[in-house]
DNA sequence: GCCAACGTTGGC
DNA sequence: GCCAACGTTGGC
């Protein structure tokens, strides 16, 4: 199994919104680095959820329960998403600062790399955001 | 194939 | 609202 990590701004679509329509497709990623990593999502996997711009903030916990397919919101055939549904609100949902901050997390791509909007976490990684978090999800 | 111009993202 | 970082586009 694999982590990741993905982000949206919540004026655009938020963990609230995720929750109320209990899965979605996640459209829009329009870069090649964010897609590939969407290419690789395998069902099953868990994907955190990052606030961008405001609240900065990862607030929960989904699964992928459909791997990539077209983007319907694109005629562009080189565009997909992935099918999410949410699994577990943060129960503390762990800021920015609080990534920055904590050894071990200095080298994630949401540090690194700030633009990209579907990377990687190694399971260190995402298991230090969980506690983080004060959250724990299916043993982790 | 290089690079300037331009657009977008996202932290501050 | 500003601006740095970075991706994309298009002229040459």
């Amino acid at each position: 199994m694999n982590f990741w990590l993905v982000k949206q701004e919540p004026s655009k679509y938020n963990w609230e919104q995720l929750v109320r329509d209990k899965e979605t497709y996640w459209d829009g990623v329009r870069n090649y680095q964010a897609r590939n990593n969407l290419q690789k999502m395998k069902r099953g996997d868990l994907v955190l959820f990052y606030h961008s711009v405001v609240g900065k903030e990862v607030k929960g916990i989904c699964e992928v329960t459909k791997e990539f397919y077209p983007d319907p919101s694109s005629d562009d055939p080189r565009w997909c998403v992935v099918d999410l549904k949410p699994v577990q609100a943060m129960r503390s949902p762990v800021t920015l600062d609080g990534i920055k901050s904590h050894p071990g997390l200095e080298d994630i791509a949401l540090i690194r790399q700030s633009r990209l909007s579907v990377m990687p976490l190694s399971k260190k990684e995402f298991k230090i955001i969980l506690k983080l978090g004060d959250t724990s999800v299916r043993g982790i």
